[in-house]
DNA sequence: GCCGCGCCTTTACATAGTGTAAAGTTGTCT
DNA sequence: AGACAACTTTACACTATGTAAAGGCGCGGC
């Protein structure tokens, strides 16, 4: 993990992470950034190009190196549609906390930039996706309330389990994870599931 | 009242107001505001001493201006706790649109500024205490579910209701407001009332 | 050996926005 | 007229982002 072979571009985003997890994605600075991962501040910006160029890859780095893709593979091997798709959403649930702080420094700057924008838009919308292509399943089985649509269902359950909802309910209001995570899956059931 | 002070004043919180709702809370300096307003930019520190002031004066003011408080005092009015609790939730809702970009903007801020994060977070309580009033009176005609507080159950509804709730659904999912409304309030019915 | 090249550092500078300081202007009240 | 408060003007300090340019240094190939 921090062999030699960690090249400086690896260091500087998990300064990056670092930094933003100790302070809870509060003004990090370039600067910053730089001195914990032991570079010059231009080392940034040669392999970033800017501020926003880090963050999106960040976004990706944290992606592909929190395991969230097997999460989902496993999930998807659930054989009952209702049951994959409750597997599925307690994975999201599961992956929040680290995505929490990292949610919050994105969402601060989408309102200053586009890229940023763009970038966490796309990463919602694939949520959305996998959880609109799973209740399309739950829907087959006849599990889905009448009055929903598989994509607005989707778009209910994202809105329970997204980090806006995390940071309400967690860091604004002292739930612990493990109470969200099972309000997040119980209102799901509640709201978007056929009453049997 | 209405003394050349006040008039700067309001001039200036109302050059606010609309220059973030145009720019959907997005980079709105000190400057422009000034500019919109008519003033120079040191009438601005002058009245409100720094950007944040200015942010927690504008709270405060478009709370005094929305006719919130009205809102809330005629749902009380109503007989029935739980025809009372929906009716505050949806008069809640209601009011939404209109501080759905200030609920932006001092949120971006509250990221690195302790005054905007503590003055959002208290008028955020006052919202939470407000449902958990109600949900006491609720929860006394038996009408709340079994296992959760009038606390619980207060910070459940503020959740499904909140600016980041309206964010998620209306501005970035497009949802109408009507929709999201609704969606509010069975929600709510369905998470935290007792079934009948 | 040494040349070139990629990677990084150092230093300097441009720009934008916040906030402070201080002197000057203007209208109003007495 | 004179005092006072509100506001303007100008100037400056500070911080953060981002750009520019020149130099150091190790490493593989010739």
């Amino acid at each position: 993990m921090s062999s030699p072979a960690e090249g400086t571009r690896e260091r500087i985003l998990r300064a990056t992470l670092d930094l933003m997890e100790a302070q809870d994605g509060r003004g990090v600075t370039v600067a910053e950034i730089a001195e914990e991962a032991g570079v010059s501040r231009q080392a940034v910006y040669l392999h970033f190009g800017s501020r926003t160029g880090l963050m999106l890859a960040l976004v990706e780095w944290v992606d592909d190196n929190l395991g969230i893709p097997d999460a989902v593979s496993e999930a998807m091997c659930v054989p009952d549609p209702v049951a994959r798709f409750e597997t599925l959403l307690r994975a999201a649930a599961e992956f929040e906390p680290r995505l929490a702080a990292l949610a919050r420094l994105v969402d601060t700057a989408r309102d200053e930039d586009d890229a940023a924008r763009a970038a966490w838009e796309d990463r919602m919308e694939q949520r959305k996706a996998a959880f609109t292509t799973a209740l399309e399943d739950v829907a087959s089985a006849g599990a889905l309330r009448a009055d929903l649509t598989p994509r607005r269902a989707a778009e209910i359950v994202w809105n329970l389990g997204s980090p806006a909802s995390y940071r309400n309910l967690v860091l604004d209001s002292g739930w612990t994870h493990a109470e969200w995570a099972d309000f997040v899956v119980d209102a799901a059931r509640a709201l978007v599931l056929a009453p049997e």
